[in-house]
RNA sequence: GGCUGGAUGGCAGAGUGGCUAUGCAGCGGAUUGCAAAUCCGUGUACCUCGGUUCGACUCCGGGUCCAGCCUCCA
Protein backbone atom coordinates (compact mmCIF):
# COMPACT_ATOMS: atom_id res chain seq x y z
CA UNK A 1 0.00 0.00 0.00
CA UNK A 2 1.12 3.16 -1.10
CA UNK A 3 2.17 5.39 1.75
CA UNK A 4 -0.03 9.02 1.93
CA UNK A 5 2.14 12.06 2.04
CA UNK A 6 1.08 14.81 4.09
CA UNK A 7 3.77 17.48 3.89
CA UNK A 8 4.43 19.54 6.60
CA UNK A 9 6.70 22.48 6.78
CA UNK A 10 7.74 25.72 9.47
CA UNK A 11 6.89 28.56 7.68
CA UNK A 12 8.56 31.26 8.45
CA UNK A 13 5.98 34.06 7.48
CA UNK A 14 3.28 32.49 10.28
CA UNK A 15 6.07 31.44 12.40
CA UNK A 16 4.22 28.43 12.42
CA UNK A 17 4.27 24.52 10.94
CA UNK A 18 1.67 24.52 8.47
CA UNK A 19 0.30 21.59 5.84
CA UNK A 20 1.93 22.25 2.82
CA UNK A 21 0.05 22.86 -0.45
CA UNK A 22 1.77 23.54 -3.41
CA UNK A 23 -0.68 26.68 -6.28
CA UNK A 24 -0.25 23.71 -8.31
CA UNK A 25 0.91 20.24 -7.36
CA UNK A 26 1.92 19.40 -10.96
CA UNK A 27 4.43 22.19 -10.68
CA UNK A 28 5.68 22.99 -7.03
CA UNK A 29 8.05 25.64 -7.36
CA UNK A 30 10.95 26.69 -5.02
CA UNK A 31 13.64 29.43 -5.53
CA UNK A 32 16.61 29.92 -3.11
CA UNK A 33 19.13 32.05 -2.53
CA UNK A 34 22.65 30.78 -3.63
CA UNK A 35 26.24 32.66 -3.33
CA UNK A 36 27.76 35.81 -3.83
CA UNK A 37 30.69 34.23 -6.12
CA UNK A 38 33.79 36.13 -5.09
CA UNK A 39 35.49 33.07 -2.69
CA UNK A 40 35.65 29.18 -1.74
CA UNK A 41 32.21 27.98 -0.29
CA UNK A 42 32.64 27.04 3.21
CA UNK A 43 30.59 24.89 5.50
CA UNK A 44 28.13 27.38 6.42
CA UNK A 45 27.57 27.14 2.31
CA UNK A 46 26.95 23.43 2.15
CA UNK A 47 24.64 23.87 4.54
CA UNK A 48 22.36 25.47 2.46
CA UNK A 49 23.30 23.89 -0.48
CA UNK A 50 22.31 20.23 1.21
CA UNK A 51 19.33 21.25 2.96
CA UNK A 52 17.65 22.43 -0.21
CA UNK A 53 19.22 19.97 -1.87
CA UNK A 54 17.24 17.41 0.30
CA UNK A 55 14.19 19.38 0.09
CA UNK A 56 14.60 19.21 -3.74
CA UNK A 57 14.83 15.61 -3.37
CA UNK A 58 12.10 15.30 -0.74
CA UNK A 59 9.41 17.14 -2.76
CA UNK A 60 10.76 14.88 -6.09
CA UNK A 61 9.46 12.05 -4.09
CA UNK A 62 6.57 13.50 -3.18
CA UNK A 63 5.31 15.50 -6.07
CA UNK A 64 6.91 13.47 -8.69
CA UNK A 65 10.41 13.99 -10.29
CA UNK A 66 9.02 16.28 -13.62
CA UNK A 67 6.69 18.21 -11.30
CA UNK A 68 9.02 20.21 -8.97
CA UNK A 69 11.32 23.39 -10.32
CA UNK A 70 14.44 24.17 -8.51
CA UNK A 71 15.91 27.33 -9.01
CA UNK A 72 19.14 28.57 -7.15
CA UNK A 73 20.67 31.75 -7.85
CA UNK A 74 24.06 33.13 -8.36
CA UNK A 75 25.17 36.42 -7.41
CA UNK A 76 27.67 37.24 -9.61
CA UNK A 77 27.86 41.31 -9.27
CA UNK A 78 28.02 43.01 -5.71
CA UNK A 79 30.39 45.11 -3.90
CA UNK A 80 32.65 42.82 -2.12
CA UNK A 81 32.65 41.35 -6.14
CA UNK A 82 34.00 44.32 -7.12
CA UNK A 83 36.48 45.34 -4.85
CA UNK A 84 37.90 41.83 -5.00
CA UNK A 85 38.27 41.45 -8.43
CA UNK A 86 40.47 45.05 -7.89
CA UNK A 87 42.40 43.96 -5.24
CA UNK A 88 43.44 40.90 -7.68
CA UNK A 89 43.72 43.32 -10.56
CA UNK A 90 41.23 41.36 -13.10
CA UNK A 91 38.18 41.80 -14.66
CA UNK A 92 35.33 40.81 -12.47
CA UNK A 93 33.90 38.38 -14.89
CA UNK A 94 36.77 36.27 -14.66
CA UNK A 95 36.70 36.01 -10.72
CA UNK A 96 33.27 34.92 -10.58
CA UNK A 97 33.29 32.54 -13.29
CA UNK A 98 36.47 30.88 -11.52
CA UNK A 99 34.81 30.61 -8.05
CA UNK A 100 31.05 29.59 -10.18
CA UNK A 101 33.57 26.37 -11.25
CA UNK A 102 34.55 25.45 -7.68
CA UNK A 103 31.22 25.75 -6.19
CA UNK A 104 29.97 23.96 -8.88
CA UNK A 105 33.14 21.23 -7.73
CA UNK A 106 32.24 21.17 -4.18
CA UNK A 107 28.62 20.90 -4.59
CA UNK A 108 28.75 18.40 -6.67
CA UNK A 109 31.13 16.55 -4.11
CA UNK A 110 29.21 17.12 -1.61
CA UNK A 111 26.20 14.96 -3.73
CA UNK A 112 24.08 18.28 -4.24
CA UNK A 113 22.01 17.85 -7.20
CA UNK A 114 22.40 20.51 -9.46
CA UNK A 115 19.23 22.84 -9.47
CA UNK A 116 17.26 22.73 -12.53
CA UNK A 117 17.93 26.53 -13.36
CA UNK A 118 20.77 28.79 -11.49
CA UNK A 119 20.18 32.42 -12.94
CA UNK A 120 22.78 35.00 -12.34
CA UNK A 121 22.20 38.58 -12.03
CA UNK A 122 24.39 39.91 -14.57
CA UNK A 123 22.26 38.00 -17.08
CA UNK A 124 18.59 39.41 -15.71
CA UNK A 125 19.42 43.00 -15.62
CA UNK A 126 16.51 43.40 -18.07
CA UNK A 127 14.40 42.07 -15.72
CA UNK A 128 15.80 43.95 -13.04
CA UNK A 129 15.42 47.09 -15.20
CA UNK A 130 12.19 46.25 -15.79
CA UNK A 131 10.82 45.50 -12.30
CA UNK A 132 12.37 48.63 -11.07
CA UNK A 133 10.77 50.82 -13.25
CA UNK A 134 7.47 49.00 -12.34
CA UNK A 135 8.09 50.07 -8.58
CA UNK A 136 8.81 53.80 -9.75
CA UNK A 137 5.45 53.57 -12.03
CA UNK A 138 3.32 52.44 -9.01
CA UNK A 139 4.93 54.93 -6.48
CA UNK A 140 7.24 52.27 -4.49
CA UNK A 141 10.59 53.61 -5.65
CA UNK A 142 12.39 57.47 -6.20
CA UNK A 143 15.43 58.10 -7.55
CA UNK A 144 17.34 59.94 -4.98
CA UNK A 145 19.71 63.29 -5.35
CA UNK A 146 22.71 60.73 -5.95
CA UNK A 147 21.98 58.94 -8.74
CA UNK A 148 20.87 56.05 -6.83
CA UNK A 149 17.08 54.39 -7.18
CA UNK A 150 15.65 53.72 -3.90
CA UNK A 151 12.62 51.57 -2.32
CA UNK A 152 10.26 53.99 -0.34
CA UNK A 153 9.67 51.22 2.34
CA UNK A 154 6.75 53.47 3.64
CA UNK A 155 4.77 53.00 0.88
CA UNK A 156 4.82 49.09 1.51
CA UNK A 157 2.02 48.04 4.12
CA UNK A 158 3.34 45.10 5.35
CA UNK A 159 7.21 45.82 5.52
CA UNK A 160 8.15 43.77 8.38
CA UNK A 161 6.03 40.87 8.06
CA UNK A 162 7.95 38.10 7.34
CA UNK A 163 10.91 39.17 10.47
CA UNK A 164 8.31 40.28 12.51
CA UNK A 165 9.48 43.91 13.03
CA UNK A 166 7.88 46.83 12.98
CA UNK A 167 9.31 50.18 11.04
CA UNK A 168 9.16 52.06 14.65
CA UNK A 169 11.34 49.38 15.82
CA UNK A 170 13.68 49.31 13.15
CA UNK A 171 13.71 53.42 13.11
CA UNK A 172 14.80 53.41 16.86
CA UNK A 173 17.58 50.46 16.21
CA UNK A 174 21.22 52.45 16.95
CA UNK A 175 22.78 50.65 13.96
CA UNK A 176 20.70 51.55 10.87
CA UNK A 177 23.37 53.74 8.69
CA UNK A 178 22.28 57.36 7.93
CA UNK A 179 22.48 57.96 4.69
CA UNK A 180 21.81 61.67 3.26
CA UNK A 181 20.16 60.47 0.23
CA UNK A 182 17.71 58.42 1.35
CA UNK A 183 14.43 59.90 2.68
CA UNK A 184 13.90 57.43 4.97
CA UNK A 185 17.05 55.58 6.53
CA UNK A 186 14.95 52.19 6.32
CA UNK A 187 15.06 52.16 2.73
CA UNK A 188 17.24 50.14 0.62
CA UNK A 189 18.79 50.44 -3.04
CA UNK A 190 17.22 49.54 -5.97
CA UNK A 191 20.21 50.58 -8.55
CA UNK A 192 23.16 52.20 -7.47
CA UNK A 193 24.85 54.68 -9.84
CA UNK A 194 28.43 53.61 -11.23
CA UNK A 195 31.21 55.46 -9.60
CA UNK A 196 33.97 55.85 -12.32
CA UNK A 197 35.48 52.62 -13.21
CA UNK A 198 33.16 50.28 -11.55
CA UNK A 199 31.25 47.85 -14.53
CA UNK A 200 27.95 49.63 -15.09
CA UNK A 201 24.67 48.78 -17.29
CA UNK A 202 22.85 51.56 -19.03
CA UNK A 203 19.15 52.35 -17.32
CA UNK A 204 16.51 55.18 -17.49
CA UNK A 205 18.40 56.39 -13.96
CA UNK A 206 22.16 56.11 -15.71
CA UNK A 207 24.66 53.91 -15.60
CA UNK A 208 24.77 51.61 -12.46
CA UNK A 209 24.05 48.17 -11.33
CA UNK A 210 21.52 46.84 -9.68
CA UNK A 211 21.43 46.42 -5.55
CA UNK A 212 21.27 43.00 -4.28
CA UNK A 213 17.88 42.49 -3.08
CA UNK A 214 15.88 43.78 -6.19
CA UNK A 215 18.11 40.90 -7.93
CA UNK A 216 16.72 38.07 -6.07
CA UNK A 217 13.21 39.33 -6.96
CA UNK A 218 13.95 40.00 -10.46
CA UNK A 219 15.27 36.73 -10.63
CA UNK A 220 12.99 34.34 -8.94
CA UNK A 221 9.54 36.29 -10.77
CA UNK A 222 11.03 35.68 -14.39
CA UNK A 223 12.26 32.32 -13.59
CA UNK A 224 8.64 30.82 -11.55
CA UNK A 225 6.07 33.95 -11.68
CA UNK A 226 5.05 36.71 -9.84
CA UNK A 227 3.47 33.96 -7.10
CA UNK A 228 5.68 30.86 -6.10
CA UNK A 229 5.94 27.90 -3.09
CA UNK A 230 8.46 28.20 -1.55
CA UNK A 231 11.58 30.56 -1.10
CA UNK A 232 14.58 29.41 0.86
CA UNK A 233 18.18 30.47 2.23
CA UNK A 234 19.85 30.99 5.11
CA UNK A 235 18.34 32.26 7.98
CA UNK A 236 20.45 35.77 8.02
CA UNK A 237 18.91 36.89 5.11
CA UNK A 238 15.46 36.95 6.24
CA UNK A 239 16.11 40.48 7.39
CA UNK A 240 16.56 42.56 5.38
CA UNK A 241 17.01 40.50 2.46
CA UNK A 242 13.47 38.58 1.74
CA UNK A 243 11.55 41.00 4.16
CA UNK A 244 12.48 43.49 0.90
CA UNK A 245 12.47 40.62 -1.81
CA UNK A 246 8.52 40.68 -0.67
CA UNK A 247 8.15 44.49 -0.87
CA UNK A 248 9.57 45.15 -4.25
CA UNK A 249 7.75 41.70 -6.02
CA UNK A 250 3.91 42.13 -3.91
CA UNK A 251 5.05 46.16 -4.99
CA UNK A 252 5.86 45.54 -8.35
CA UNK A 253 3.30 42.39 -8.95
CA UNK A 254 0.46 43.75 -7.08
CA UNK A 255 0.28 40.15 -5.74
CA UNK A 256 1.16 37.55 -3.61
CA UNK A 257 4.62 36.89 -3.71
CA UNK A 258 5.87 33.32 -1.68
CA UNK A 259 3.74 31.20 0.34
CA UNK A 260 6.50 29.58 2.41
CA UNK A 261 9.48 30.69 3.77
CA UNK A 262 12.14 28.11 5.23
CA UNK A 263 15.15 28.91 6.61
CA UNK A 264 17.86 27.00 7.61
CA UNK A 265 19.82 27.44 10.95
CA UNK A 266 23.78 28.39 11.14
CA UNK A 267 26.98 25.99 11.03
CA UNK A 268 28.84 27.67 14.33
CA UNK A 269 32.15 27.77 15.83
CA UNK A 270 32.36 27.23 18.98
CA UNK A 271 29.21 28.46 19.51
CA UNK A 272 29.62 30.84 17.55
CA UNK A 273 27.98 31.68 13.90
CA UNK A 274 30.60 30.89 11.25
CA UNK A 275 30.56 33.76 8.51
CA UNK A 276 32.85 35.47 6.54
CA UNK A 277 33.42 38.52 8.69
CA UNK A 278 34.14 36.67 11.95
CA UNK A 279 36.69 34.71 9.88
CA UNK A 280 36.06 31.57 11.84
CA UNK A 281 35.18 29.39 8.83
CA UNK A 282 36.42 26.29 7.21
CA UNK A 283 36.14 26.22 3.41
CA UNK A 284 33.87 22.87 1.90
CA UNK A 285 37.52 21.98 0.15
CA UNK A 286 39.68 22.65 3.71
CA UNK A 287 37.53 20.25 5.30
CA UNK A 288 37.63 17.78 2.20
CA UNK A 289 41.29 16.94 2.44
CA UNK A 290 40.66 15.59 5.95
CA UNK A 291 37.08 14.25 5.34
CA UNK A 292 34.87 12.28 3.17
CA UNK A 293 32.28 14.45 1.26
CA UNK A 294 29.64 12.03 2.04
CA UNK A 295 30.63 12.62 5.91
CA UNK A 296 30.02 16.45 5.93
CA UNK A 297 26.68 15.59 3.85
CA UNK A 298 26.10 13.18 7.10
CA UNK A 299 27.31 15.87 9.55
CA UNK A 300 24.95 18.66 7.89
CA UNK A 301 21.70 16.16 7.78
CA UNK A 302 22.81 14.69 11.38
CA UNK A 303 20.51 18.01 13.02
CA UNK A 304 17.04 19.48 12.21
CA UNK A 305 17.98 22.12 9.31
CA UNK A 306 16.47 25.36 11.51
CA UNK A 307 18.79 23.89 14.35
CA UNK A 308 22.31 25.46 15.18
CA UNK A 309 24.83 22.98 14.20
CA UNK A 310 28.08 23.21 15.99
CA UNK A 311 31.65 22.09 13.85
CA UNK A 312 33.57 20.36 14.89
CA UNK A 313 36.68 17.46 14.16
CA UNK A 314 34.88 15.70 16.64
CA UNK A 315 31.17 15.95 15.58
CA UNK A 316 33.08 14.94 11.31
CA UNK A 317 34.65 11.58 13.48
CA UNK A 318 31.43 11.03 14.83
CA UNK A 319 29.59 11.58 11.74
CA UNK A 320 32.23 9.52 9.68
CA UNK A 321 31.39 6.75 12.56
CA UNK A 322 28.29 6.42 12.28
CA UNK A 323 28.22 6.03 8.12
CA UNK A 324 30.87 3.13 8.75
CA UNK A 325 27.95 1.24 10.46
CA UNK A 326 25.66 1.74 7.97
CA UNK A 327 28.01 1.19 5.11
CA UNK A 328 28.99 -2.41 7.00
CA UNK A 329 25.84 -3.60 6.97
CA UNK A 330 25.58 -3.07 3.37
CA UNK A 331 28.65 -4.67 2.79
CA UNK A 332 28.31 -7.98 0.76
CA UNK A 333 24.99 -7.85 -0.16
CA UNK A 334 24.05 -7.33 -4.07
CA UNK A 335 21.00 -4.91 -3.97
CA UNK A 336 21.26 -4.66 -7.92
CA UNK A 337 17.63 -4.95 -9.08
CA UNK A 338 15.91 -6.47 -5.96
CA UNK A 339 12.56 -6.04 -5.66
CA UNK A 340 11.66 -5.28 -2.25
CA UNK A 341 7.95 -4.05 -0.45
CA UNK A 342 8.59 -0.66 1.66
CA UNK A 343 7.27 -2.03 5.02
CA UNK A 344 6.53 -0.06 8.66
CA UNK A 345 10.33 1.36 8.58
CA UNK A 346 10.00 3.42 5.08
CA UNK A 347 6.35 4.78 7.11
CA UNK A 348 8.30 5.68 10.19
CA UNK A 349 10.88 7.41 7.47
CA UNK A 350 8.19 9.41 4.94
CA UNK A 351 6.51 10.65 8.15
CA UNK A 352 9.94 12.06 10.08
CA UNK A 353 10.50 13.43 6.62
CA UNK A 354 7.16 14.92 6.34
CA UNK A 355 7.53 16.80 9.57
CA UNK A 356 9.30 19.40 8.80
CA UNK A 357 11.94 17.29 6.62
CA UNK A 358 13.06 15.90 10.12
CA UNK A 359 16.48 14.33 8.83
CA UNK A 360 17.59 12.84 12.50
CA UNK A 361 14.59 11.15 13.01
CA UNK A 362 14.58 9.70 9.63
CA UNK A 363 18.15 8.86 9.71
CA UNK A 364 17.50 6.86 13.05
CA UNK A 365 15.22 4.44 10.78
CA UNK A 366 18.06 3.80 8.39
CA UNK A 367 19.83 2.26 11.94
CA UNK A 368 17.06 0.44 12.49
CA UNK A 369 17.04 -0.79 8.67
CA UNK A 370 20.94 -1.84 9.10
CA UNK A 371 20.50 -3.84 12.23
CA UNK A 372 17.73 -6.00 10.56
CA UNK A 373 20.12 -6.15 7.74
CA UNK A 374 22.66 -7.59 10.21
CA UNK A 375 20.46 -9.93 11.68
CA UNK A 376 19.26 -11.49 8.56
CA UNK A 377 22.75 -12.00 6.92
CA UNK A 378 23.71 -15.45 7.54
CA UNK A 379 19.84 -16.84 7.72
CA UNK A 380 17.99 -15.49 4.84
CA UNK A 381 20.37 -13.33 2.86
CA UNK A 382 17.34 -12.87 0.33
CA UNK A 383 15.80 -11.22 2.91
CA UNK A 384 18.94 -9.24 3.75
CA UNK A 385 19.04 -8.07 0.60
CA UNK A 386 15.40 -6.89 0.51
CA UNK A 387 16.02 -4.98 3.70
CA UNK A 388 19.32 -3.69 2.73
CA UNK A 389 17.44 -2.49 -0.80
CA UNK A 390 14.96 -0.81 1.31
CA UNK A 391 17.55 1.64 3.17
CA UNK A 392 19.67 2.24 0.31
CA UNK A 393 16.24 3.40 -1.42
CA UNK A 394 15.61 5.49 1.94
CA UNK A 395 19.16 6.95 1.91
CA UNK A 396 18.72 8.16 -1.39
CA UNK A 397 16.19 10.62 -0.53
CA UNK A 398 18.80 11.83 1.53
CA UNK A 399 21.65 11.85 -0.33
CA UNK A 400 22.92 8.81 1.46
CA UNK A 401 24.65 5.69 0.85
CA UNK A 402 24.75 6.00 -2.87
CA UNK A 403 28.19 4.72 -2.99
CA UNK A 404 29.30 1.01 -3.04
CA UNK A 405 30.31 -0.14 0.54
CA UNK A 406 34.14 -0.70 -0.34
CA UNK A 407 34.25 2.71 -2.08
CA UNK A 408 33.04 4.52 0.89
CA UNK A 409 35.34 2.03 3.36
CA UNK A 410 38.29 1.55 1.39
CA UNK A 411 38.55 4.43 -0.29
CA UNK A 412 39.94 6.64 2.87
CA UNK A 413 42.97 8.80 2.70
CA UNK A 414 45.74 6.96 2.04
CA UNK A 415 48.91 8.14 3.98
CA UNK A 416 51.59 9.57 2.41
CA UNK A 417 53.60 6.85 1.24
CA UNK A 418 51.01 4.21 2.50
CA UNK A 419 50.20 1.08 0.59
CA UNK A 420 47.47 0.34 -2.03
CA UNK A 421 44.98 -1.66 -2.47
CA UNK A 422 47.04 -4.31 -4.27
CA UNK A 423 49.14 -4.18 -1.36
CA UNK A 424 46.86 -4.38 1.29
CA UNK A 425 45.56 -7.96 -0.72
CA UNK A 426 49.03 -8.98 -0.74
CA UNK A 427 49.51 -8.58 2.91
CA UNK A 428 46.37 -9.96 3.35
CA UNK A 429 46.86 -13.50 1.24
CA UNK A 430 49.78 -13.63 3.44
CA UNK A 431 47.99 -13.61 6.33
CA UNK A 432 45.87 -16.02 5.66
CA UNK A 433 48.08 -18.20 4.73
CA UNK A 434 49.58 -18.10 7.96
CA UNK A 435 46.65 -18.35 9.92
CA UNK A 436 46.07 -21.97 8.15
CA UNK A 437 49.12 -22.50 9.26
CA UNK A 438 47.45 -21.68 13.31
CA UNK A 439 51.22 -19.28 12.58
CA UNK A 440 49.00 -16.43 15.02
CA UNK A 441 52.52 -14.46 15.48
CA UNK A 442 52.51 -13.79 11.76
CA UNK A 443 49.26 -13.58 11.49
CA UNK A 444 48.80 -10.78 14.33
CA UNK A 445 52.07 -9.21 12.84
CA UNK A 446 50.89 -8.50 9.64
CA UNK A 447 47.77 -7.36 10.94
CA UNK A 448 49.66 -5.17 13.34
CA UNK A 449 51.32 -3.63 10.70
CA UNK A 450 48.46 -2.54 8.54
CA UNK A 451 46.70 -1.57 11.57
CA UNK A 452 49.60 1.14 11.94
CA UNK A 453 48.85 2.12 8.37
CA UNK A 454 45.01 3.14 9.25
CA UNK A 455 44.16 -0.51 7.79
CA UNK A 456 41.39 -2.24 9.65
CA UNK A 457 41.01 -5.99 9.53
CA UNK A 458 38.00 -7.55 9.39
CA UNK A 459 37.81 -11.68 9.29
CA UNK A 460 34.15 -12.53 8.52
CA UNK A 461 32.76 -16.08 7.80
CA UNK A 462 33.24 -15.27 4.20
CA UNK A 463 36.85 -14.08 4.25
CA UNK A 464 38.74 -11.22 5.62
CA UNK A 465 38.02 -8.00 4.40
CA UNK A 466 39.47 -4.62 5.33
CA UNK A 467 38.63 -0.99 5.55
CA UNK A 468 40.47 2.53 5.72
CA UNK A 469 40.51 3.69 9.43
C1' G B 1 17.06 48.54 23.71
C1' G B 2 13.45 45.86 20.02
C1' C B 3 12.46 41.19 17.79
C1' U B 4 13.50 35.55 16.97
C1' G B 5 14.95 30.92 18.47
C1' G B 6 17.06 27.54 22.03
C1' A B 7 18.42 24.97 27.07
C1' U B 8 17.52 16.76 26.84
C1' G B 9 21.90 11.35 29.57
C1' G B 10 29.80 11.42 28.93
C1' C B 11 29.30 13.74 23.76
C1' A B 12 25.93 14.61 19.59
C1' G B 13 20.81 14.79 18.66
C1' A B 14 15.18 13.60 17.86
C1' G B 15 10.66 13.27 20.31
C1' U B 16 6.45 12.78 23.59
C1' G B 17 1.07 14.95 28.73
C1' G B 18 1.71 8.55 31.39
C1' C B 19 4.87 3.67 27.06
C1' U B 20 13.00 1.95 24.39
C1' A B 21 14.52 7.59 19.87
C1' U B 22 18.96 7.05 17.23
C1' G B 23 24.40 7.50 16.74
C1' C B 24 29.32 7.82 19.08
C1' A B 25 31.84 6.58 23.60
C1' G B 26 31.50 3.22 28.24
C1' C B 27 30.19 -1.39 30.73
C1' G B 28 28.56 -6.86 30.69
C1' G B 29 27.57 -11.15 27.52
C1' A B 30 27.61 -13.97 22.70
C1' U B 31 30.86 -14.69 18.59
C1' U B 32 36.42 -14.78 17.39
C1' G B 33 42.84 -18.35 17.93
C1' C B 34 43.12 -13.12 19.72
C1' A B 35 40.93 -8.94 17.49
C1' A B 36 37.68 -6.20 14.30
C1' A B 37 32.76 -6.23 12.54
C1' U B 38 28.06 -7.96 14.21
C1' C B 39 24.18 -9.44 17.67
C1' C B 40 22.01 -9.36 22.85
C1' G B 41 21.84 -6.66 27.42
C1' U B 42 23.06 -2.15 30.05
C1' G B 43 22.65 4.47 31.79
C1' U B 44 19.14 8.30 38.81
C1' A B 45 18.57 12.59 30.70
C1' C B 46 15.26 16.30 30.08
C1' C B 47 18.21 24.74 33.01
C1' U B 48 15.40 26.99 37.39
C1' C B 49 11.05 28.56 40.21
C1' G B 50 5.87 28.56 40.31
C1' G B 51 1.01 26.97 38.03
C1' U B 52 -2.58 23.62 35.36
C1' U B 53 -3.24 18.11 35.76
C1' C B 54 -4.69 11.87 38.64
C1' G B 55 0.13 12.47 36.25
C1' A B 56 4.79 17.36 32.90
C1' C B 57 10.94 16.73 30.37
C1' U B 58 6.43 17.55 27.31
C1' C B 59 1.15 22.68 28.42
C1' C B 60 1.03 27.96 30.89
C1' G B 61 3.66 32.07 33.53
C1' G B 62 8.24 34.30 35.86
C1' G B 63 13.61 33.79 36.10
C1' U B 64 18.66 32.44 34.50
C1' C B 65 21.89 31.35 30.64
C1' C B 66 23.14 30.74 25.28
C1' A B 67 22.72 31.90 20.09
C1' G B 68 20.81 34.90 16.04
C1' C B 69 18.64 39.31 13.51
C1' C B 70 18.15 44.77 13.85
C1' U B 71 25.10 46.40 9.43
C1' C B 72 27.68 42.74 4.32
C1' C B 73 26.77 37.57 5.37
C1' A B 74 24.06 30.88 3.78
Amino acid sequence: MAYQHQLNVHNNLTNKKEPFQPIDPQRVRMYVCGMTVYDYCHIGHARVLVVFDVVNRYLRKVYGEGHVRYVRNITDIDDKIIARANENGEDFNDLTGRFIEFMHQDADLLGVRRPDEEPRATTHIDEILGMIQSLIDRGYAYQAGNGDVYYDVSRFEGYGKLSGKNMEDLRSGARVEVDEAKDDPLDFVLWKSAKPGEPSWDSPWGPGRPGWHIECSAMSTQCLGDHFDIHGGGLDLQFPHHENEIAQSEGATGCSFVNYWIHNGFVRVDNEKMSKSLGNFFTIREVLERYDPEVIRYFILSSHYRSPLNYSDQHLDNAKGALTTLYNALRGLDTDGVVFDEDEHSARFYAAMDDDFNTPEAMAVLFELAREVNRMRGSDEAAACRIAAQMKGLAALLGLLGRSPEAFLQGGRQSAGGLDDAAIEALIAERLEARKNKDWATSDRIRDELSAQGIVLEDGAGGTTWRRE
